[in-house]
DNA sequence: CGCGGTATTAAGCGTTGCTAGGTACCGGTA
DNA sequence: TACCGGTACCTAGCAACGCTTAATACCGCG
């Protein structure tokens, strides 16, 4: 991934995981694997975990540790009440901006007014 | 602006400064005000300035001092070659991460095949 | 002369994603 | 038994970005 693409996951990477959370819980190494799979192909592991600790930590999501077959125990993610809210929010956030950033995309040169 | 629109700004607001350059030249206090129009309510005037000497020491953008009847000499700046293949990139980048994240709204609970 | 609008710059901070490395559990294989 | 790879998580240190705050400078007006 460029690091333009990293950059521009700053802010929205949380939204993404909260979205995926919004649908089902899940535990930090599936959520890793299921971006890989929808083409957000290299968001390092370590950007997932650190992600989830913050979130956790602002009370966004309740944890719940279950034993693997296959591993240690999972640590799975669900959204909570203050997590759907803040979803609310980065949607509303994501909407207006990507709004504005279309307008600037199609506007033509009738931009005088503002000058 | 809520720190949420902060975050989701890293990445974009570059990207959005050299979408109004690509319009016509402007200097830094004339975005600004634009901006602020626009919309970008509070966008902080130092975030822009600094935001103008980063594109200018990659080289995507051209400065000419103009001298101004109200106040200091104005740093005019203009999209050159450079500026305009990175705008490409971020048109691109932008849609690429809008695109999935659309995808991620509207999806709704098919997303076992990843898991 | 001071004030406000115009115009730019700089230092220091917090947040974020990445890199790189480590820990731990488990089954299969040599 | 010993080792390796897949599963699963965590941490320290780094770089980039936007914000805050403050300073500097030019100008006309009261």
């Amino acid at each position: 991934m460029g690091n333009q693409m990293t950059e521009m996951l700053k802010g929205t990477l949380e939204g993404i995981v909260l979205a995926i959370l919004a649908r089902r819980s899940a535990y930090g190494y599936e959520i890793t694997a299921w971006l890989r799979d929808r083409g957000f192909s290299d968001i390092a592991e370590g950007t997932v975990y650190a992600l989830l600790v913050r979130v956790e930590q602002r009370g966004l999501v309740d944890v719940e540790k279950v034993p693997s077959e296959k591993g240690p125990p999972r640590k799975v993610y669900s959204l909570n009440a203050r997590g759907r809210e803040q979803l609310a929010e980065f949607w509303a956030t994501w909407h207006t901006l990507a709004g504005r950033i279309e307008q600037l995309r199609h506007t033509d040169n009738q931009h005088d007014e503002g000058a």
